[in-house]
RNA sequence: GGCUUUGUAGUUUAAUCGGCAGAACGACUGACUUGUAAUCAGUUGGUGAGGGUUCAAAUCCCUCCGGAGCCUCCA
């Protein structure tokens, strides 16, 4: 007589089943149709097939397409298929890791001597429909460890048996699909025929198991749709998405550019660009005076010993900037890869007393990393790009405050820019790895703790990522996703207890006694460079009128209005505004195209009536003619506009 | 750094099998003197660098220098 199960479901109501009933079987219960959308089960936050016995009390949910998980089982069940046409177009090639994935899925594939490029995607698409549409289903088998070794060594794939091998025994399952066998711990959707589309998207190198000693393996990304249609519309996305890339509009509203005789991942602001990144380091710099930070300028190089001191160059030295030498002494001084030794030593520069804590330092410190060549990406990842640092040097007490007060600035700045998808995380030491990192475990544990109390005081949510700390301690790092989705890592607070002790700073306490302070390294945009990428993308290059590098552009409706409008820039620039002309022998048709895909925010017509009244007529970006309004009002108006948005 | 891929004028791009490098925009010159998303005409300018194969190379091969995607890395 089978026990009856308690299954929760998603809402927390619990219904009674035999035990031994099926996804399927719950969903059936719930209704017809989501049965017919139903891919998959979660069963206590583990997806499982709709046709897998339960057996226990459990928690699920039915998945569907409409369910990143659903997705996913969906995807993972593409990744076996297209194992299954590559086993069949290219016989002998060994298996990897095939997994899904945000967007789809990948499979790693060892082809051996054949060289897998574009010009096989077509037929390895073809495959994969055609294998799709005979309704292969997913059948799990449970398979001793042994069986499973001896399997993988018959066919000679040393992958495989190097995975089962780190498994328990009686943990291993294999899928059968069609002719196809894999190791795998499930999750798959019922039948290969609800999948109607596949792309094969690209095709990388990817170190096996990514370890760089490894042997390189063929990845290839592909996704896959239950319509023909859905997957237009990706592909269509994506498209849209590259419009927005922030290499892109750089070039195309010139803001920076990169030489190839100033060298790789060193780029140069244009002018354009430099207004933009310059009315931002105005921004932080006012919103920084008000919260006690202190401005100060340190050189672009310091002494290797500086950095031997801090600890950088032991653990950096090999894979940074070689050291620069003076010609006659031989003195070794190093390209700064970051402020924080000079940082230490203006503190160092006089006693401190317990009074003027905490003491902020900060400057717009232009550092200089060596980044594998393979690592650059336009202005997200250089070798040449200026921190918005600053370090709190605090008493023990006083860290907790500070963090918040970094938080709130940090915040602050998101929500002025309306970066509203970023994620918090802390980025905690690997427990596993403890030799990489400086300073005591209670030293650790303390820094930890006092991130994680300080991030619930403001209540972020926040996720721990394991190995993320820096070698000096852990931090707080703010997430922000580019236009294609890929996460960067913008503002940053740090939590240091062992610079101050390499350093042996000190301030006298109210005992009369020698302690050591606290310091706290943060960059609210992280840098200028890979801060001012993510807002292009997120602005798709439109900025907000207080940001943009010209606010206005005057457009005279012909050449003898020219003098007149030269003039009125001049009046706009008096009243603290970046005003461009365009004195162009162009139509005003020409001249507002060309105004409105270079994003001005404001074009202002100029003909005989606005010359005779001192009026001009606006034009909003995207929006079209505000009508004429005298040159006073639109001065206000603008003022208006951008105290607004920096409320 | 690695794998894959890619490099045509300032920009976007065309060139069937290896067979005269062609256009648009821009810039320059001139005409027109303009009222809310492209006025007309002319001129200018190019195969990333170096080597090889070939009667002939943008196209095939090699080396180097860049770009893109991913892997590894990221103080």
């Amino acid at each position: 007589m089978p026990e009856n199960i308690k299954i929760t479901l998603p809402d927390n109501s619990v219904r009674e089943f035999a035990s031994g009933s099926t996804g399927m079987d719950v969903a059936m219960s719930i209704s017809q149709g989501l049965a017919r959308n139903a891919l998959a089960i979660e069963v206590n936050g583990e997806t499982w097939e709709l046709n897998r016995p339960i057996t226990t009390d459990a928690s699920v949910a039915i998945l569907t397409w409409r369910d990143q998980k659903g997705k996913e089982a969906m995807w993972h069940s593409s990744a076996h298929i297209l194992a299954e046409a590559l086993e069949d177009l290219y016989p002998g090639i060994k298996l990897g890791f095939g997994p899904p994935i945000k967007n789809g899925f990948y499979y790693d594939i060892d082809f051996g001597d054949h060289k897998f490029g574009e010009a096989d995607f077509k037929k390895v698409e073809k495959k994969f429909l055609e294998l799709a549409k005979t309704a292969e289903t997913f059948e799990r088998k449970d398979v001793s460890k042994e069986e499973a070794i001896a399997h993988y060594k018959n066919i000679g794939n040393e992958y495989k048996v190097e995975l089962i091998e780190g498994l328990e025994d009686g943990d291993i399952t294999f899928y059968h699909s069609g002719n196809f066998v894999d190791l795998c711990k499930g999750g798959h959707i019922p039948n290969s025929k609800v999948i109607k589309a596949m792309k094969i998207m690209n095709t990388a190198g990817a170190y096996w198991r990514g370890d760089e000693k490894n042997k390189m393996l063929t990845r290839i990304y592909a996704v896959s749709f239950p319509k023909k249609k859905e997957l237009d519309e990706y592909l269509l996305l994506l498209e849209e998405a590259k419009k927005r890339d922030h290499r892109k509009i750089g070039k195309e509203l010139e803001l920076f550019t990169f030489s190839e005789k100033v060298g790789m991942g060193l780029p140069l602001w244009l002018p354009r660009g430099t207004r933009l990144r310059e009315t931002l380091v105005d921004f932080l710099k006012k919103v920084q005076e008000k919260e006690g930070y202190q401005q100060v300028v340190t050189p672009h190089i310091g002494k290797k010993e500086l950095y031997q001191t801090s600890g950088h160059w032991e653990k950096y030295g090999e894979d940074s900037f070689q050291p620069i030498k003076t010609p006659s002494e031989g003195e070794e001084f190093l390209l700064k890869p970051m402020n924080c030794p000079h940082h230490c030593e203006i503190y160092a520069s006089r006693p401190r007393s317990y009074k003027e804590l905490p003491f902020r330092v900060a400057e717009f410190g232009t550092v200089y990393r060596y980044e594998q060549s393979g690592e650059l990406h336009g202005l997200t990842r250089v070798r040449g790009f200026t921190q918005d640092d600053a370090h709190i040097f605090c008493r023990p007490d006083q860290v907790k405050e500070e963090f918040i007060k970094v938080i709130d600035i940090v915040l602050y700045i998101f929500k002025v820019l309306k970066f509203e998808n970023y994620k918090a995380q802390i980025s905690l030491r690997d427990p596993e790895n403890p030799g990489k990192y400086f300073g005591s475990p209670e030293q650790w544990d303390a820094a930890e703790k006092a991130i994680e109390e300080a991030a619930d005081e403001r209540g972020l949510i926040t996720v721990k990522e394991l190995g993320e700390a820096a070698f000096y301690g852990p931090k707080l790092d703010f997430m922000v996703s580019d236009a294609l989705g890929r996460e960067w890592q913008l503002g940053t607070i740090q939590l240091d207890y062992q610079l101050p002790d390499r350093f042996e700073l000190e301030f006298v306490g109210s005992d009369n006694q020698k302690h050591r302070p606290v310091m706290i390294h943060r960059a609210p945009f992280g840098s200028l460079e890979r801060f001012t990428a993510v807002l292009i993308e997120h602005s798709a290059g439109e900025f907000p009128l207080w940001l943009a590098p010209s606010q206005a552009i005057i457009l005279p409706i012909a050449e003898k209005f020219n003098d007149y409008v030269v003039d009125l820039q001049d009046q706009f620039r008096d009243a603290g505004f970046r005003v461009d002309v365009d004195l162009r022998n162009e139509k005003v048709g020409k001249k507002i195209r060309e105004a409105e895909i270079g994003k001005y925010p404001y074009m202002l017509i100029i003909g005989e009536q606005e010359m005779a009244n001192g009026s001009v007529s606006v034009r909003k970006r995207k929006e079209g003619d505000l009508g004429a309004m005298s040159n006073d009002a639109f001065i206000q108006y603008l003022k208006d506009e951008i105290s607004e948005m920096l409320a």
